[in-house]
DNA sequence: TTGTTAATGCAACCGCCGTCGCTTTATTCT
DNA sequence: AGAATAAAGCGACGGCGGTTGCATTAACAA
């Protein structure tokens, strides 16, 4: 209402910033060492010189210090500079991804995620969640608008296509990700959103004839 | 070694396979309700209706508990039968792929995995690895030698470009994977794949003329 | 039946995590 | 300078997860 500024005297509230930085600092350090399950708040008390209850405080649980350590950490978006080259952009823009993908910071980080209490990571899920295919997806739309690519591919689903393997990849698996693969990605979805002008992407599941003759003899025991 | 069956007398080793069962059924059960960071094995004996130290005797740490009650609960392979018709088997088999992912019981091991101590878990992850794209992977392999297919698309990474969308969307995006999403997949990757044989498959990026001039003018700032 | 062997139960213990009450320190207004 | 206010330090406590030593019980052979 009417309260104006009204600066209560004393102490100011809010904590000292500095110490904030050094305790987040050391959460995301102690999330890369060992992982979300072992990281005691402790160890992320004595890394940063401070007292246990003093993170207690700011952060009552344990989720709630990991998030703010991730939120504070988080990183731009990459600085990507598209050259107009659809397959070349994609590559280089999915490589990129894959490579930070493969960062310990990156892996700690997206390992924490999933086990985080959900009432308190519902936000950054959300904020991550909204910002999940932007921009290969952007270099999708503005390929559909040149012409590039046909009018009646979905860019959402494409650029989900072409980043599920990569995240799949290092993410599910924990496995490399060599640029091949992601060459290899991107010329096989790049292709078949090239093909779907003729093939049938609608709802109707066989406008081509289908070849059931061909293979009637692979069937496997159901074990 | 010519120690024969030798049965020293006494109370048989290997302890009694009612409890064990009893163990590790308790063990998924806690795990599909509560998550392997919840998972107590206090509750465990509890539900089990056995004391704390029986289990921790013979799984020394929670997460060779988990693991064995994972490999103890392990599902058997999907029952398909391939009808021969190479997209309608795919969409078949991912659906339910991605219908079982959906199952808590799926979906709880699935994150349990990402947190098992990895020296504990090294067998089963590897073991999973192994006959990770093995079912599509057959469907392609034998589309590929009834020429639905052309002869120098790789199986293995077709398996991996239809499988990782569906775990990408059911595992770490936590959403649902309607049938429609997977026909669409399928309907991409598929027309890639045939179309493979025209384009660039081979390490040479581009063997068709780049487009480069169409959109020099899409550049994002590097926010 | 009886002895042998190993699994199971029981209870106490250690250590760590998270909390609480109190004291100390730092900052700002009067 | 001194009072006021709130943050930060400090120590102790309760609780739980995991461990250990010992007593008990069950299964099998002689």
């Amino acid at each position: 209402m009417a309260r104006a500024k009204r600066r209560r005297r004393g102490r100011p509230a809010g904590g000292s910033a500095a110490l904030v930085g050094e305790i987040l600092c050391a959460t995301l350090d102690q999330l890369c060492r060992a992982g979300y399950a072992e990281l005691s708040v402790d160890a992320v008390a004595r890394v940063a010189g401070v007292n246990k209850t003093t993170i207690y405080r700011r952060w009552p649980t344990k989720s709630e210090l990991v998030v703010a350590a991730i939120v504070a950490a988080k990183t731009r978006a990459l600085p990507f500079r598209p050259s107009g080259d659809l397959r070349r952009d994609l590559v280089a823009l999915l490589d990129a991804k894959a490579r930070r993908m493969a960062t310990p910071r990156q892996r700690a980080i997206a390992y924490a995620i999933n086990n985080l209490d959900p009432a308190v990571s519902e936000a950054l899920v959300a904020e991550l969640r909204r910002h999940r295919y932007t921009i290969p997806r952007d270099i999708i739309e503005h390929a559909i608008a040149s012409g590039e690519l046909p009018r009646d591919v979905d860019p959402e689903l494409l650029a989900e296509l072409l980043l599920a393997p990569i995240c799949h990849r290092a993410l599910v698996m924990c496995e490399p990700v060599p640029k091949k693969f992601v060459e290899q990605t991107v010329a096989i979805v790049l292709a078949g959103a090239r093909a779907q002008r003729r093939t049938s992407l609608t709802e109707a599941p066989s406008k081509r004839p289908a070849r059931k003759s061909a293979s009637a003899s692979f069937a496997r025991p159901s074990s």
